[in-house]
DNA sequence: ATTAAAATAGACCGATCGGTCTATAAAAGT
DNA sequence: ACTTTTATAGACCGATCGGTCTATTTTAAT
């Protein structure tokens, strides 16, 4: 990796927590300055304007956080297991302390910014995948009942979760997050053969 | 109502559907300028800055909305009724075209601005009693059966929407929302007496 | 160690930001 | 109709915005 390669690595990692925090639009670039304690130059050398630091630093959160629930599902021995381990990283409020990304970049690209609204789909279709593959496994693997609809609980859950999140961040409170993480494990029990 | 109470209105409401869709920082008096067609003079012979417009764009985009809902749940004759006319109205994208504001500015507001956080804090609070004391009534009523816990119900339903709304955004369809509202008015038939 | 190439610092740019102030215009009270 | 009060236009402000460019430093190849 050469010296600019890991520079760039480092300011997007730099900059990502804080762009997540205070969205694309509040994040300037003396916050990225400040953050990586690099100038200008330093920062434009490696990335051609700022959009291009907010859509890798999307890219990064995005990756992170995957990989934290890929390995949270891979560790998981049975359907239940894979989908208890899952719905335990976004109990854990560490894993998205500072909110999901999806949620974050989502609510702002929206209207305004469709390359990132096209990256955020992406990630929204990739995490509805996670849970629908785990049930239809399940299924097949004669673990589920035939009778739950991976589409529409995967749809469902997802959803639950999000909505959970930014319940989380405004009450500052988990409650809710466990409470609606309990009613998804307490219906899915309920197709557990 | 004075001039200047009325001006102040006006540009309440040019500058609210603006806000939910650009956001707070990305929304520039520029911006507002353009949409009411006044000069700096007379926005802030008005508000006192730009902080204040948003607050009360938020706090109107809010009563808007809840006015629906409201008239929605009014409405109805039974429990049932009630609820489902409710849902309707989150069914029905043009209600929350820009998306839910307690959505857009609940992502942007969290770590930024403490005062807003507090005012989207009172509006979740609001939106989730409203089917809290729908389904507490319908107990009441003996139209539903004590079985269903009004505070999980009014949590789950309500992290549902707000999740809906945010893929329908961004997938820039329906049908999630609809799967997530027909899975909610089926759960809810199982408690319907 | 020397040199060629790559990467960074930071002065600088015009544009735009939110916000102020005064002169004018529009309302409203008499 | 006249006057006083209220409200708005728009020039103006310093600060900050994202971004450029060159001089210098750092890295890496020889």
């Amino acid at each position: 990796m050469s010296k600019a390669e890991r520079t760039r690595q480092f300011i997007i990692e730099a900059s990502a927590p804080i762009i997540n925090k205070k969205g694309m639009a509040g994040t300037s670039l003396t916050d990225i300055m400040e953050a990586t304690k690099l100038a200008k130059g330093g920062i434009y050398g490696n990335f051609e304007n700022k959009e291009e630091i907010c859509k890798e630093s999307f890219l990064y959160l995005r990756s992170q956080l995957a990989a934290k629930l890929n390995t949270a599902v891979a560790e998981g021995k049975s359907a239940k297991e894979k989908l208890f381990n899952l719905l335990n990283v976004y109990a854990n409020d560490t894993n998205t302390e500072d909110g999901c990304p999806i949620l974050n970049f989502g609510a702002e690209a929206d209207d305004t910014n469709p390359a990132m609204k096209e990256q955020v789909k992406k990630a929204i279709r990739s995490a509805q995948n996670r849970f629908f593959t785990l049930v239809e496994d399940g299924i097949n693997n004669k673990e589920l009942s035939a009778a739950i609809n991976p589409e529409h609980f995967s749809i469902k859950v997802f959803a639950m979760i999000e909505g959970a999140i930014l319940c989380r961040k405004i009450l500052g409170s988990d409650d809710q997050m466990k409470i609606v993480l309990d009613s998804i494990k307490t219906e899915f029990e309920n197709y557990v053969l």
